[in-house]
RNA sequence: CGGAGCGUAGCGCAGUUUGGUAGCGCAUCUGCUUUGGGAGCAGAGGGUCGCCCGUUCAAAUCGGGCCGUUCCGACCA
């Protein structure tokens, strides 16, 4: 492609607006526009990697004996009332009324259509498995759009559904996905970890995450040291030893802690280290009160207390609510007489004599001991894991790594089909419901996590199987006659080697060229002008380790050869 | 939803404190020179200062309301 004529406006400075460099490359190298927060244009550039990523997704699912189909995006609120997400799925569903004030959405998911369909048309086990799937673009309104294609509102997604008749050859259709989603992403060229992960709103009984690794993740992932273990820190088990610890405990008695409310305060005050207070939190589960009792150097895990309690949706109480149930100011919240349901971490089984809120201004409470002196509704692992716990599988270190996630296996099993009623008559004639899958990849989302694995000062270091050229031809100098004659005649040669060329023939500056040419990333440049013509060479730049070579115009196929086939395997073994 | 910031030419910004003719850099157009890492000189075009209401002789500037947008938090497949 000729770069006359297309249209690529790269910028020189970054959009004030923009704060990763997947966000500000994209713009500055004329790849995307945003329309409106969380919502872009994906220019002809852009377009060309998500159609890159596209197709080595395309090639994968179908290997894997999915099949293509491509559902509306507007969907009827019907089938979301009659799955019951209407009610559940929250402010991320997009809901507006049609001109006969029926009630739509916009899809964020196609779980309920693609089960409508095949509910209507699978009536026996011989007609199963059903194994589908699209690429499309899906719309959530989501709270807080940011960091550009990583988390829109309007992005496009793989997504795709399995349908079977019994729990193993569900199994076979998770497993086949999952093999796939891991030939794909290593097809992309982005390091990449799959881990355990939680199944959210989605539902199902379990799940994996395939999870690109890059500090600007939004997620943060577990991985032992020794073994293979690796989940999200969502779900990541905590070993917990169990060291019930018989140790007595003095009576407990109030000590005035004036104006100290948080963790950090009270330690001070009290000279003792955090982790010989309980912090008790009060949450909202589904609109009911409840107590969380986690160490003082811990953090909650909001994903585990909703699977603990089978809530849809979980919060800290506000103020005012928390004030009504603990009589006391925020900060002082003690499970000593307090008349609410408690959970407390399984860690506090284990020691006894803390101190925790006294349910009174300017008050904590100290030598408790919880099962003396508090009602516990139950123990539960209920905290995140941190750098300080050991690998829940084989007890070794483990490390903490932030991640982007970019496709996600769930196990669904009858969530769906039993919600709406997709059975078929098995081999003895019983009516069964089908066992579902799902499984996700951001397309979208992959070009933005791809670079910002994938870049440097001077812009885009595109891994060559999702450039959107092979190669970037530059001629330093159109007005010249031989200059642009050697460089007409590479780009001829390239195209009939099926290179994929954009071909810098702009009557700009050679700076102008260069700079481009290393903000739009492509991993390969080849630079006509006039000083190595005089030489009887073009000169070639590998964008990933700078490296620079020379190609003899008298021996130009066998050279351009050897250095495609370089900068392809000097990328191999960079992932 | 809570907190904070921003909105002035296509992009990046100054001007707002202390009201008085709308500015700078880049980009664009014309001419000349230049031509291997975002050229130089000379000239030109381009803005209802986010919107509405108010105060004032006079508002980009002061007050109120609204809208948009970004960041932090909460939330999230």
């Amino acid at each position: 492609m000729r770069f006359s004529f297309c249209y690529i406006p790269t910028l020189k400075e970054s959009p004030a607006d923009a704060e990763v460099a997947s966000h500000k490359l994209l713009l500055r190298a004329g790849m995307m526009r945003k329309l409106t927060s969380g919502v872009y244009i994906y220019l002809p550039l852009g377009l060309r990697v998500l159609d890159k990523i596209s197709k080595i997704i395309r090639e994968e699912m179908n290997a894997a004996g999915f099949q293509e189909l491509l559902m509306p995006m507007v969907q009827s609120a019907d089938l979301w009332k009659e799955s019951g997400r209407w009610e559940h799925y929250g402010k991320e569903l997009l809901r507006f009324k049609d001109r006969n004030d029926r009630e739509c959405c916009l899809g964020p998911t196609h779980e309920e259509v693609i089960t409508d369909m095949v509910r209507g048309e699978v009536r026996s086990y011989r007609q199963l498995p059903v194994r589908l799937y699209q690429i499309q673009t899906k719309f959530r309104d989501e709270v807080r759009p940011r960091f550009g294609l990583m988390r829109g509102r309007e992005f496009i997604m793989k997504d795709a559904y399995s349908f079977d008749m019994d729990i193993a050859t569900a199994e076979q259709s998770y497993k086949a996905m999952y093999n796939a989603y891991q030939k794909i992403f290593q097809r992309l060229g982005v390091r990449f970890r799959s881990v355990v992960a939680d199944n959210g709103s989605i539902g199902g009984s379990f799940s994996h995450e395939f999870m690109v690794l890059a500090d600007t993740g939004e997620d943060t992932v577990v991985f032992c040291d020794n073994c293979d273990y690796a989940a999200n820190m969502e779900r990541a088990e905590i070993r917990w030893n169990g060291n019930d610890s018989e140790l007595s405990c003095p009576p407990c008695e109030n000590v005035d802690t004036p104006g100290a409310h948080t963790v950090s305060e009270v330690t001070k005050l009290l000279r003792v280290p955090s982790a010989k207070l309980v912090k008790t939190l009060v949450v909202l589960a589904d609109g009911k009160p409840a107590g969380v009792l986690v160490r003082g150097d811990r953090e909650m895990n909001e994903t585990k207390l909703k699977n603990l309690l089978k809530a849809q949706d979980v919060k800290l109480a506000d103020v005012t609510t928390l004030v009504s149930l603990t009589r006391a100011p925020l900060g002082f919240a003690g499970p000593v007489g307090l008349d609410l349901p408690i959970y407390a971490d399984l860690e506090l089984q284990g020691d006894t004599d803390y101190i925790a809120g006294g349910n009174k201004a300017d008050t904590h409470m100290k030598h408790v001991d919880l099962h003396r002196d508090a009602h516990i509704t139950a123990h539960a692992d209920l905290r995140n894991i941190d750098s300080s716990d050991v690998c829940p599988q084989c007890g070794g270190p483990i490390s903490l790594k932030r991640g982007i996630e970019v496709g996600h296996v769930f196990m669904l099993g009858l969530k769906y089909s039993e919600a709406l009623r997709a059975a078929f008559l098995d081999e003895n004639g019983q009516e069964r419901l089908m066992i579902m899958g799902c499984y996700g990849i951001g397309v979208s989302r992959i070009a933005a996590a791809a670079i910002e694995q994938n870049h440097d000062a001077d812009g885009i270091i595109f891994p060559p199987p999702i450039a959107p050229y092979d190669c970037i031809l530059l001629n330093l100098d159109p007005n010249n006659a031989e200059v642009t004659k050697t460089a007409e005649k590479i780009y001829a040669r390239l195209q009939q080697f099926n290179m994929e060329v954009l071909y810098d023939d702009r009557v700009e500056r050679p700076g102008v060229k260069f700079k481009d040419a290393d903000l739009l990333g492509l991993p390969m440049q080849i630079v006509v002008g006039a000083r190595g013509l005089a030489r009887h060479v073009v000169e070639c730049k590998d964008r990933r380790c700078g490296e620079r070579g020379e190609l003899a115009l008298g021996n130009l196929d066998a050279d351009l050869h050897q250095w495609a086939s370089r900068v392809r395997d000097g990328w191999k073994t960079s992932v």
